[in-house]
DNA sequence: GCGATGCAAGAGCAGTGCTCTCGTTTGTGT
DNA sequence: ACACAAACGAGAGCACTGCTCTTGCATCGC
């Protein structure tokens, strides 16, 4: 009955663990993943570089625990932007939590690259990672079923080589909704994370100055391809 | 006046830095940017180590001119799908480039990723790189304004809190156009290559599986935000 | 022909991920 | 209470990296 690890040593051990993280989180947050050296987190923490193979079997599977922790700090903020706007229109809240996400986003520049950047070793992210990945998704599609059920939805067209596409998606993770909403709410997900993406990464260098706004307008137009009706008159 | 190299050396020296960009950009594809080492170009080319730092004085120069290339390469793909799309109709040039861009991002993802990705060093893309990486929005460009000479675009309306931002953008790279079509096209640029990115890096896994008419559908929404009529009737 | 320059090779430095071994500490079953 | 097994920390070491410096050689302009 070792499942329940009682004992010191079990809690010097997720101590410990929690410690590497944090190190290894503040050093990933100032310098990026590339330069998150496992040796250097074990010298700031006063141990032998060995010593942390005991916590993380290797630097990739580090990586992915501030992957997983990336994604649920993603998410906690977007499910906390939904539940600040509880009850305003549908147009409202979907900018506010889009504006949540692509706040976090611009605050943890490093982070949104390790989780929606190039996949750094030889990608194929672990299954674990999905759970905290699909939060963000969710938290947007809650907004499209919160307007759905307000009758403030316009489902959108979509064509007959899509149908039996759209159907399997719907099945799978929106099922009290209408299957052509599922593609919109798919293909509205990855443009916004790629627009966020492009100005976290500098490509809007030289190119847009007013951010902000410009987010603000592309976003409601986001929100349009979904069905949503936007807040402001853009 | 040497700046006609004439001469063998001269010669020698760019055929020479070909080969090892050449080697470079075969690893680059096989293995990603994060792997690519020069000791391993110089091994494979029979060479010490510290040749290569007479043709490329850092790891980041050669990736920098790995990214020059990489640019280029999709700007020409680009390109040619508009060149060879002239005559139609400007929704179905549009999706023609739109394909032609995701089928080289398919076809080099870790070119992508070096391109569109998480900036791999201390980021700041160099200057030099800016007349490459424009290509591909150029001829995304080119499309609608085909489509505006032959008055078959729906010019957007633009917020009132952009349109300063909108005259400036378009007196920077369309001045011959509609201030209004300049941020859509801007947030379009983005949105498409982030749509292609999230395939690329596996963020479809599990979530889209028909993902070409998935594409296609997604990206003739992207042209009705730009003010093209799209082709198919989606 | 002769200096000046460009170039290749080797050694070397500091750093990395990771493995192995060796005592030591801690927890557990008898 | 004792003994055994598991977990642990530290150190040495391997193979690798980017990069620098020095040394000798080939080439170029004059």
């Amino acid at each position: 009955m070792t499942s329940t690890p009682h004992g010191a040593r079990a809690r010097a051990r997720i101590e410990i663990t929690a410690a590497i993280k944090e190190e290894a989180r503040r050093r990933l947050a100032e310098q990026g993943a590339a330069e998150l050296s496992l040796r250097a987190v074990a010298r700031t923490l006063g141990m032998a570089s060995s010593a942390i193979y005991r916590y993380f079997p290797s630097r990739d599977d580090l990586l992915t625990a501030l992957i997983i922790d990336a994604y649920d700090s993603l998410g906690e903020t977007a499910e906390a932007a939904l539940k600040g706007s509880a009850g305003a229109a549908p147009g409202e809240r979907w900018t506010a939590v889009c504006e949540a996400i692509r706040g976090w986003a611009l605050a943890h520049p490093h982070e949104y690259a390790l989780i929606y950047g190039s996949p750094v070793p030889g990608y194929a992210a672990p299954a674990t990672t999905v759970p905290a990945a699909s939060r963000v998704g969710f938290a947007l599609i809650d907004v499209v079923r919160d307007a759905h059920r307000a009758g403030e939805l316009d489902v959108p067209a979509v064509p007959a080589d899509l149908e039996a596409e759209a159907a399997r998606m719907a099945a799978d993770f929106v099922p009290d909704l209408p299957p052509a909403v599922a593609p919109a709410c798919v293909a509205v997900w990855a443009q916004l994370l790629g627009l966020i993406g492009f100005e976290v990464f500098g490509q809007f260098t030289r190119i847009v100055e007013e951010r902000h706004a410009f987010f603000r307008h592309t976003v409601a137009g986001l929100a349009r391809t979904v069905g949503l009706r936007p807040a402001d008159a853009s």
